[in-house]
DNA sequence: GTACTTAGGATAACATTGCAACTAACTAAG
DNA sequence: CTTAGTTAGTTGCAATGTTATCCTAAGTAC
């Protein structure tokens, strides 16, 4: 047994997060060109090291990355998982809890270069094994939207019943049928209708506007039996 | 923005271990009786510091405590979160990340004092936060067991479908209907029958012993609907 | 052999899901 | 002002999946 001052050698301790948004009906992660080394100037998930000085806690550090770097304040914030190694990083042994953030588009500031979002279907060459983590969150969110209201933070303030089903379809890539989509988010009801339709769009009945329920603002609402598709 | 000398400010970066299992029908949670300071000699959920020179990534850490200090190998250990804060470890800002471990009582050798096993239901005073990463555990275990094959780790090599019902049944806390029960098994085609029925037990007809199939032995099997009791 | 007990399977009652057809409410064109 | 076109929202039914009940199978105990 060895002696007293047994203490954790030095271990690099990061946050990265996964922040998913629509834009264009594709399913994008936010990614920002890095400032320094490793890897400086390439595009990379928004990350940094945890602040024991700063951060009460692993979540607070992501909050904190995410505001100072992105500008940007998530209601949805939910860990994903840790990943570790000796060679995921150049620097050495590091491990990165990892945090994915759901957003409407109009909530997500980009600026052309330094900050963009990148459809999942076509990432650039990513550093680390942002990659994997990334393919992870992905895996996460479309299996919890499967049974859970998740997606409607995809969503803005006000939405319709077909907006949303559409973010849905996007999510999990794959048609719903109106009336299952319909009956679920009636089951899960974390919804209220708002009085006043969207008669915006134009040569067809208006649809009902709807908002998250209070008491749903924060928590996800889900549901024992998915949704499924029609294959 | 700082100089370049930015590294991690020192924390305490550790792994813990939930190790499972059912003894006299009861889920139980494995427990060791801490040999250090901060809380010495009270029983704790097995864990120590991540080693970047000993250990290639956190989950051979795990496997590394698990092995060393209760002489396990466990075939299904996964990651669970990483919990982390100021206050959570006397010591200072700390941050563990946590596993969780499945396995038959007769894997699981337990010494009386040092090492014991704590039905859920009546767990004793723990240090740090250990009573809400079990409750954490717990709750993953039993959502996962809806929809998947995850308790059959907790059975031996080879098993009865009743013996394995009243797992599911021991783990859900609720009763599940016997044909429900065998669909969904059969479904998740993870066993396969043995030549030669278990009659071992008593007046009545034997039933056909199975055990897990090769293919799903470091792997679970899920399906999209999942148990249902009932309530 | 007869009674008893649990394994396993068939069948019927019930619930959920998906399709399609229908009505509703608007715009635009003539 | 009427008609055609488009999407919103609902209703009923058919198909599918799930649960409960009952029946048969195969052993032990006496």
């Amino acid at each position: 047994m060895p002696g007293k001052s047994e203490t954790t050698p030095r271990l690099i301790c990061t946050v990265d997060v996964v922040l998913l948004t629509l834009r264009d009906a594709a399913l994008s992660v936010l990614l920002q060109r890095r400032e320094r080394d490793p890897f400086a100037n390439v595009l990379a998930l928004p990350g940094g090291y945890v602040r024991p000085d700063e951060d009460a806690d692993v979540a607070q550090a992501a909050a904190r990355v995410l505001r100072d770097k992105a500008g940007i304040i998530s209601p949805y914030l939910e860990q994903l998982a840790t990943f570790s190694g000796r060679t995921r990083d150049p620097r050495g042994w590091s491990l990165s809890v990892v945090y994915s953030a759901l957003l409407p588009l109009d909530a997500v500031p980009v600026d052309g270069d330094h900050t963009v979002l990148a459809p999942v279907g076509k990432l650039p060459r990513l550093p680390f094994d942002h990659a994997a983590i990334i393919e992870q969150a992905l895996d996460r969110v479309r299996t919890k939207s499967q049974y859970s209201s998740l997606p409607v933070y995809l969503c803005g303030e006000r939405f319709t019943l077909p907006q949303l089903q559409l973010v849905y379809e996007t999510v999990l890539g794959e048609p719903i049928n109106k009336v299952s989509f319909r009956r679920k988010v009636d089951e899960l009801g974390m919804l209220e209708p708002i009085e006043g339709a969207l008669s915006t769009g134009g040569a067809h009945r208006p649809a009902q506007l709807y908002r998250l329920r209070k008491d749903f603002r924060h928590a996800l609402s889900t549901s024992g039996r998915g949704l499924n598709s029609r294959d």
